[in-house]
DNA sequence: ATTTGTCGCTAACGTATGTTAGTTTGTTAT
DNA sequence: ATAACAAACTAACATACGTTAGCGACAAAT
């Protein structure tokens, strides 16, 4: 009888919620299943409803778990005593660093939420709204304090979320750039159109 | 008996692979089901498969489609004789301008390739590969004219094209600015960054 | 050594899915 | 009017899925 395997400090819970991260990313969770699952985790599929109560619950953990790294970081820069700029720059560089980190997580939790069902879906619908509101609203300051061109701040924050997910490709991407190359290169090309034509 | 109905030039199965579009959009092409599909259609599941192959039939008729109509754009672009930046814009107004147009069809090749299966996937796989070297080529070339400034040319086209992606975003939102502010929005941020600091 | 609780197994259920077979209805052409 | 074809229907199939029930095996605590 094979026994999920954990380190210590990790419960065999959050090592399937992993498992999981990595299956929903490369199928899609609809397409993935439960005995995809348990064969990645090395153990029958009944076997994993010892630890979690449903297929959906995995999905709740990864988004909800994203969501609120992303709120709480939001809620830090926020406070900052800085220029508009710096903080759009410091959320992106945050949203590419999860990108890269997180991979996994980060990408289903963009891609699958969709599958969420209420009250959850519902409430996730929010968090992101909310979200992508702040982010437009630190933007609007930095357009009034002339810091920023005069742009339509909510396109902008739908480009920026957008084009940071496109991550993904990089890593399927043969060639790859390292992760500070790609992280300064993206800054780059993102932040620069920001500050005004001299 | 409830025949499909078509405009005139409109085959059913076009009807079919249309309605097939916004299904797969907005509930996965794994989610979708053939009897929700049928349902849309006003017919019964079964019926579908006098004018469909298989469920997967619509997703090559979906992926292809759109993939065939920005490699031709491609290929209109590329033969041009026009500075690089004109280029890059010439394609992002085409993307923006599908994606607001084509909608579903765009968003689904987009979202929902992975379900394809051999030998369109790899197929598909190809032409994306292809499509975002022949971009960065682009790119490449206005960046040694010192036309565009020196950035990485892939990571650009990666977040050029989901960017615009984000349009999806746009779509589903209350509050819409209308389309060509919206794309002049996009281009203003997405290609004023392109151009060398002075 | 015995108890107790955790964890994994087998078996199975009910449901949903894509698809096929065979038949009937409706349309078009002679 | 009738033959011929297209397109819809009903019924059913095999399979895959999420999940539950009940039992046995291992680990930790007494």
């Amino acid at each position: 009888m094979a026994r999920i395997k954990t380190d210590i400090n990790v419960s065999r819970k959050e090592v399937i919620v992993a498992k999981a991260a990595i299956l929903f990313r490369e199928k899609g969770f609809k397409a993935a299943s439960m005995r995809d699952l348990a064969e990645s985790v090395g153990v029958e599929a009944a076997s994993l409803y010892n630890h979690i109560k449903s297929k959906t619950e995995l999905l709740h953990e990864l988004c909800f778990g994203v969501a609120n790294r992303f709120m709480q970081k939001m809620e830090e820069v926020e406070q900052e005593k800085i220029p508009a700029v710096g903080k759009v720059e410091k959320l992106l560089r945050f949203h590419i660093n999860e990108m890269v980190h997180h991979y996994e997580e980060v990408y289903v939790s963009d891609r699958e939420w969709k599958h969420l069902s209420d009250p959850y879906l519902s409430n996730f619908q929010n968090q992101r709204r909310i979200y992508r509101k702040r982010f437009a609203t630190i933007i609007e300051a930095g357009i009034r304090a002339a810091e920023i061109e005069p742009i339509d701040a909510p396109t902008a924050v739908l480009i920026f979320l957008h084009a940071i997910s496109g991550i993904e490709s990089w890593h399927r991407s043969k060639q790859k750039i390292s992760a500070e190359e790609l992280e300064n290169n993206m800054i780059t090309i993102l932040v620069d159109g920001l500050y005004p034509r001299k």
